[in-house]
DNA sequence: CTTATATAAGAGCATATGCCCTTATTTATG
DNA sequence: CATAAATAAGGGCATATGCTCTTATATAAG
């Protein structure tokens, strides 16, 4: 059964929210026995890319399209879990680094099999090629200019 | 210039999610000056539909592809500005319904003519044509099933 | 060197989102 | 009719998101 109507939204980003709360419900309840949310299993997977340092508050909000102060707020939960550490710079005193502790990689590595039974529940959905189809239409959404 | 890279992530929700932090950005700079969010706006626009009844809470959050609790929350600030109301069913002691006051009505229609250049806005960004095919995908995906 | 400017990050505030549990009311069951 | 099951909504909790202002540090200007 279809969700109840409304005339369809002539807002882009009332349809985009709409959709992030509706894919957001699948992965958040396929997570939720890792006591992950989405945006934190995200978080983990991002610092789990090689760099050749850990990035920078700043660099890592870039990454994530995320304010600085939001990305701050993110952290929280995940330094208090154990799951993340803040490293001061050596050479400035200003930046602090965000490195994925043993316990954030083993913690991301038990989502990672929930996250892959997400994403092929989404892809059932809503099929697979407009699934990837969307995914690198909104990938390039996010690398647009700031206005 | 564009933004700082990182390998593009395979996750279709955490995509969707940057995507949403980049967008609602300018929907809610444009809006700013009538202290509505994004959320706020797209609530009061749904009120305005023309209905036999007002929606119920339940109805109103369908609507919204919402969380009932969500719903309740994001109508408190409306509730205390005096943008909406809202009335107990007569037939049914335990519904809800939500009502656009006269003050949420202007509110709205003020919000309306800088939401336009929000739309505008983002067109610009990704060109009209994109804009219009991914708000069509992306409200398919809020009519599928839940799960 | 001293001061002004710029930058990195945090604090506090407000809204956004959804979960679980509870309460009130309605409908179904016996 | 009395009771059980279902439904509508709210309360409380935790995270998600971004704004503004502040603080600490670094760099540029003089």
């Amino acid at each position: 059964m279809l969700n109840h109507t409304s005339p369809p939204s002539p807002c882009y980003c009332a349809v985009l929210r709409k959709a992030v709360r509706r894919v957001s419900l699948i992965y958040d309840t396929h997570l939720k026995s890792t006591g992950l949310k989405t945006t934190q299993f995200s978080l983990l997977a991002e610092l789990s890319q090689d760099r050749p340092q850990p990035p920078t508050m700043n660099q890592l909000s870039e990454y994530l399209v995320m304010d600085r102060s939001t990305l701050g707020h993110n952290l929280r939960p995940l330094l208090r879990r154990g799951l993340v550490l803040l490293q001061q710079d050596t050479d400035d005193g200003r930046t602090r680094r965000v490195i994925l502790t043993a316990k954030g990689a083993a913690k991301l590595s038990e989502g990672r099999r929930l996250w892959q039974a997400a994403q092929k529940e989404y892809e059932r959905t809503i099929g697979k090629d407009v699934a990837v189809k969307l995914r690198n239409a909104l990938h390039d959404l996010t690398r647009l200019d700031v206005p």
